[in-house]
DNA sequence: TGTATGACCAGTC
DNA sequence: CGACTGGCCATAC
């Protein structure tokens, strides 16, 4: 039991990390398992995201945000389509090189807020 | 119970 | 930033 409330309060923290991001800003999965301290991979962070989609509860969370270090917009065919996650970026300005995110204009960082 | 997979990352060549 | 390696850890089968 001790371990699944751990697994909850983790999925929690990261949606709250996600939910601090500035709009027009993104981060990486990364970031976000290094604010919590690395106690899961970055790749819990994506599982975390997951589950967005899946429960109707966490629709509200901008998971559209939340891109990998290179930019790309890794999580886009878990939203409604694939097109989705860059069309709600577009519209908060955020700027794009091809088909990546200009990390190096918008980047933001857990705790910079 | 072991293997494979994944919205990942950092290091190396 | 191409390809590969090792690490990460929950889930699925």
């Amino acid at each position: 039991m001790a371990a699944s409330v751990e697994r909850a309060d983790f999925f929690e923290r990261v949606y709250d990390v996600v939910r601090l991001i500035p709009v027009g800003r993104v981060t990486t999965y990364g970031h976000i398992a290094a604010h919590l301290g690395m106690r899961s991979s970055a790749r819990m962070v994506g599982w975390a995201l997951n589950a967005v989609g899946y429960d109707e509860r966490l629709k509200s969370i901008p998971a559209h945000r939340v891109v990998n270090r290179l930019g790309e917009l890794s999580g886009r065919m878990h939203f409604e389509t694939p097109f989705v996650m860059r069309e709600r970026l577009e519209a908060e300005a955020v700027p794009f090189i091809g088909d990546r995110v200009d990390l190096s204009r918008c980047l933001w960082q857990p705790g910079e807020d």
